[in-house]
DNA sequence: ACGGCCACTTA
DNA sequence: GTAAGTGGCCGTC
């Protein structure tokens, strides 16, 4: 090419920066908080990121040291998404969603950026960017100039060599032949050979099946290449392995072309012309401006020497994004800059003036960039130096903090340190109860010096931790709430990390510390099992060496504090500070009180259910064998299948997803009902089996030693809809519906002299319904105290409720229940047994005759395809992220539960006002009745015999009214509540 | 030892 | 058709 000739090569001096710019859209996109532009909501999160990346990288290069700055750069992108990998392989890449909506618009502003930067930008047709990064590096590193790639793609590691480095900013790792050997198990020459057995699901790379990265680098070590290993395949001993790699020899193949990247693509642009140029300040400014950017302008401007007042904003179209749609919410947003700066602590300078978005945002931001390093925190060791970090906290007006202890159970965990952050960066561990981990032989285990008295630190902890001024933060307060309280501190006032994300991000993923870490900060907090290990090796925390201890502790505080500094402020821009500080935060100590109650069972009540059912078991047990002429493990569905479907030659059988047969209870049901004896003696063992095992066998392992109570857990965060869950044991699904089930609920006891109170909402989901979709049938039926599934029989099909046939209500009851589950005629089609087509019919009759129904299921479905949530009454909000799908079946799924989450969503958000008021309305009226469990919609007590009278309508009353003053429900709320001295007597 | 699948339990 | 959690089996690690 006659254009290289004219420029000077590459030479040892350079160095070239690749920016991998799709993959790192779709990562920024992922990985940063959603941000849009101020006037129009335009989204531009990931432009966000990659401006500041790319800025980063132009000022510094990769390290802040002296000499290190590119003397050459480009961003690459993928042109289309066809390229000649497609004609090797047709399906390649072929299982790829659509990217969001609120992308789209991004690739085009990220192009846009790197122009303003002055920085080449290519692309090629037909080509991969990996292809002409791959290029790109080899033609440099041949010239001798040093090359950077910039991605986190594992399919470009295969580059890395001796002149070739790649760097994830977004992580802040750097790959270096180590890091490659961890990721694949072999070299960066021998990444080809493992990526082509293994296959890759996300670019669909097929691979060979049943071999996976381990197994893939194995062979390639021993084999030294794909090709080697084909030819040897015979020699493999494993069986399955051998079969699939003679099987799938060509499979293999294919996908090594398909991994391997081009390194010879005829580049029409050379790579001695991607020299970097200054960048030009106003033409950089000027599209920040018009981004919104207003941290990063600032800096830009400042290096650059450009007037920020002097430029005007960028004017450019943005394909892809229609502005009239989303001015009314943007107005709206904007007006709520209360208070967003106090909400996260120190409000500094400027953020006063700005929206709560962009104070997240920049908040974010400046978090991010301070660097989490798990070596620079502080061991204390002294009462003085403890006293200074209470002083500090004390000081700022709050504090991080994270308790070590020697259980994940907070009913029985002792605690063995605890951890202080107070900014971003600066972090403390107190170890407290640490042992020596090592001289078992010697009868270790003697307490390790160093460490304050546990009695001394918590007399200087104490008056902190209560202290009302000073706003204590942890991720997960509950259990540090629960342990603290057994050394007599009570924790307040607070604010919960995990709540906050829950509250404002409900549905868009978990809300554990590590994943938020990774999601807002960019960085994988020490693994608790690189700390302790895990499964049968598992050490408790104290015996863990206290240098250690400090880096993973002391980085739990950091990260906390630097979530809350994130989180906090979302709660004014998202507009959510109601429902955390009502029905989030306030049920902390309630849930924690509760837990630390726990609830008496009968253990000898257990032990003989367990006998009982044993016997029952093995009754049915030898006849099943009878029938089937052979003993196998009637446990094992596939065994089972083999005998009904395949040796008894049973047809009919229906197929699990996975292609087995299926042996569901609904399908040997129907066979019973055809007449054959084996199935309904399966159904029948297979309930007596869960029984015994879930219950009445597990059950009394959960009686703390010390209570002789057990002591469920609570999850706050765990469902989308704002559902509590219970497990260790999980008590919110005890058996109700079969009299053996039963027998297990009657082992749930009262304490002497107390009897067991339940008290639940009658029909509350549908009570709700009524009141959203405002149905004035519905209303005026709860209002006359109706049956509800008769006057809904009596309202589609003309007959009266009176005398009416118990199996056109139950068909009624049905239909009123897959209302609620966002119906499909399929699903009430299986529900009673009907064609699809008949179920289309009820559905349509009830429509008819409930057209509000309909309405609000319409409205429902574009809320959450507009926004990508739905909200309750309460405004409690509950994310659908992937419910734009282009796949139907996902869409229709997504759909039902977008339906689904206000009903039930609303429903939670009455128990748990109900649950926060609950303790003082009993206190107030001088009642010792405790709460002790929830589920879902009933509330259990523990009432002393003298007060069951006296109690009973108080809980009524506090749960009947449970929206006031907030809301008027216009429809009654019902409460029935009974005592007796077990749950099943009481339910 | 761990994870996916299937089955069962609840509201 | 919605929302959860647990236990046994069974294949892979």
């Amino acid at each position: 090419m006659s254009t290289q000739d004219s420029i000077p090569a590459l030479t040892a001096d350079d160095h070239l920066i690749l920016v991998d710019g799709s993959t790192f859209i779709f990562r920024a996109y992922h990985a940063l908080p959603p941000l849009t532009r101020k006037p129009d909501g335009l989204p531009v999160g990931a432009v966000s990121g990659f401006c500041n990346m790319l800025w980063k990288l132009l000022q510094e290069g990769l390290t802040p040291e002296e000499g290190d700055e590119p003397t050459h750069f480009a961003v690459i992108f993928d042109h289309s998404s066809k390229t000649f990998r497609n004609t090797i392989y047709p399906e390649y890449k072929a299982n790829r969603p659509d990217p969001p909506e609120d992308l789209v618009p991004q690739f085009g502003l990220i192009r846009e950026a790197t122009r303003a930067f002055s920085v080449p930008c290519v692309e090629q047709e037909g080509f991969e960017a990996d292809d002409l990064i791959a290029t790109y590096a080899r033609q440099a590193a041949e010239q001798g100039a040093k090359v950077t790639i910039v991605s986190g793609d594992k399919d470009l590691m295969q580059l890395i060599g001796p002149k070739v480095g790649m760097i994830d900013t977004m992580k802040n790792k750097v790959f270096g032949e180590p890091e490659v050997f961890e990721k694949f198990g072999v070299g960066p020459d021998k990444v080809i050979e493992v990526q082509s057995l293994a296959g890759d699901s996300v670019d669909n790379v097929p691979g060979v099946p049943g071999i996976g990265l381990k197994t893939a680098a194995l062979l390639i070590n021993e084999f030294g290449d794909l090709e080697s290993l084909l030819a040897q395949a015979e020699t493999i001993k494993q069986n399955k392995r051998r079969e699939n790699l003679i099987e799938f020899a060509d499979q293999a193949r294919v996908s090594r072309e398909l991994v391997t990247l081009k390194q010879d693509v005829p580049v029409e642009v050379p790579v001695a012309s991607l020299t970097v140029t200054d960048v030009d300040g106003a033409k950089a400014v000027g599209f920040l401006k018009a981004m919104g950017f207003s941290t990063l302008t600032k800096r830009v401007a400042e290096e650059t020497g450009a007037e920020v007042d002097a430029v005007e904003p960028a004017d450019f179209q943005v394909p892809g994004w229609d502005v009239p749609d989303h001015k009314g919410r943007m107005a709206e947003r904007t007006e709520a800059a209360s208070g967003a700066a106090a909400a996260a602590g120190e409000g500094a300078g400027t953020e006063g003036m700005m929206v709560p978005q962009t104070v997240a945002e920049a908040r974010a931001e400046t978090i991010r960039a301070i660097a989490v390093d798990s070596s620079a925190y502080e061991t204390v060791t002294s009462v003085e130096r403890l006293q200074e970090w209470c002083d500090a906290a004390i000081e700022k007006g709050y504090v991080a903090f994270d308790t070590e202890t020697t259980s994940l159970d907070a009913m029985q965990a002792d605690l063995v340190g605890l951890s202080l952050s107070t900014e971003p960066g600066q972090a403390c561990y107190v170890p407290l109860a640490h042992v020596d981990g090592e001289g078992d032989l010697l009868g270790g285990g003697g307490l390790l010096p160093d460490q304050i008295p546990l009695k001394d630190a918590m007399e200087v902890l104490k008056p902190m931790l209560e202290d009302r001024s000073v706003l204590k933060i942890a991720q997960n307060l509950k259990y540090d709430w629960l342990v603290m309280t057994r050394y007599g501190i009570d924790i307040a006032p607070y604010d919960d990390t995990m709540l906050l994300s829950y509250t404002v991000d409900a549905g868009k993923g978990g809300n554990g510390m590590d994943e938020l870490s990774e999601r807002w900060l960019g960085h994988k907090p020490i693994p608790f099992k690189e700390v302790c290990g895990s499964g049968k090796s598992m050490i408790t925390f104290d015996k863990v060496a206290i240098d250690r201890a400090t880096a993973y502790a002391a980085e739990d505080a950091d990260v906390t504090l630097r979530l809350w500094q994130i989180l906090k402020p979302r709660l004014a821009s998202d507009h959510m500070a109601t429902v955390y500080e009502t029905l989030e935060r306030p049920m902390v100590p309630v849930l924690a009180r509760m837990e630390k109650r726990g609830i008496s069972v009968d253990r000898q009540m257990l032990s003989r259910l367990s006998g009982d059912f044993a016997q029952g078991m093995a009754g049915l047990e030898s006849e099943i064998y009878e029938l089937a002429g052979e003993t196998f493990n009637i446990g094992s569905p596939k065994q089972l299948g083999e005998i009904l479907f395949g040796k008894m030659g049973i047809p009919g059988g229906k197929k699990t997803k996975t292609g087995a047969w299926s042996t569901s209870a609904q399908v040997l049901e129907d066979l019973a009902a055809e007449g054959h004896e084996l199935p309904s003696k399966i159904v029948a063992w297979r309930q007596l089996s869960k029984l015994k095992s879930t219950y009445s066998d597990a059950l009394p392992g959960y009686i703390n030693p010390e209570t002789g109570r057990v002591h469920t857990s609570y999850a706050l965060a765990a469902t989308t809809t704002g559902r509590l869950s219970s497990s260790e044991p999980n008590l919110q699904n005890i058996p109700v519906r079969t009299e053996a089930g039963r027998k297990i609920r009657q082992a749930f006891i009262a304490e002497k002299g107390h009897k067991l109170v339940s008290a639940d909402y009658s029909q509350i989901e549908l009570r709700v319904l009524a009141h959203m979709a405002d149905i004035p049938q519905l209303k005026k039926a709860f209002e006359d105290g109706l049956d509800i599934h008769a006057m809904t029989a009596s309202e589609m099909f003309g007959t009266p409720i009176e005398g009416m046939d118990p199996m056109v209500r139950r068909q009624a009851k049905a239909i009123n229940f897959g209302i609620i589950y966002g119906i499909s005629a399929f699903g009430l089609a299986n529900q009673l047994g009907i064609s699809r087509g008949e179920a289309g019919d009820y559905i349509k009759t009830y429509f008819e005759r409930f057209p509000g129904i309909k309405d609000y299921m319409e409205t429902i479905k574009k809320q959450v395809h507009a926004d990508g949530f739905v909200t309750t009454i309460f405004g409690r909000k509950a994310h659908y992220p992937e419910v734009n799908t282009k796949n139907p079946n996902h869409r229709a799924f997504y759909e039902r539960a977008a339906i689904n989450a206000p009903i039930q969503g609303s429903a939670a958000d009455i128990l748990r006002r109900a649950m926060v008021r609950m303790e003082e309305r009993l206190s107030d009226a001088k009642l010792d009745a405790q709460m002790l469990l929830q589920v879902h919609d009933e509330l259990i007590f523990e009432v002393p015999d003298a007060q069951v009278d006296a109690t009973l309508p108080v809980i009524r009353d506090v749960m009947e009214n449970a929206c006031d003053p907030a809301l008027k429900l216009t429809v009654p709320l019902q409460v029935d509540a009974r005592a007796a001295g077990n749950w099943d007597e009481a339910h």
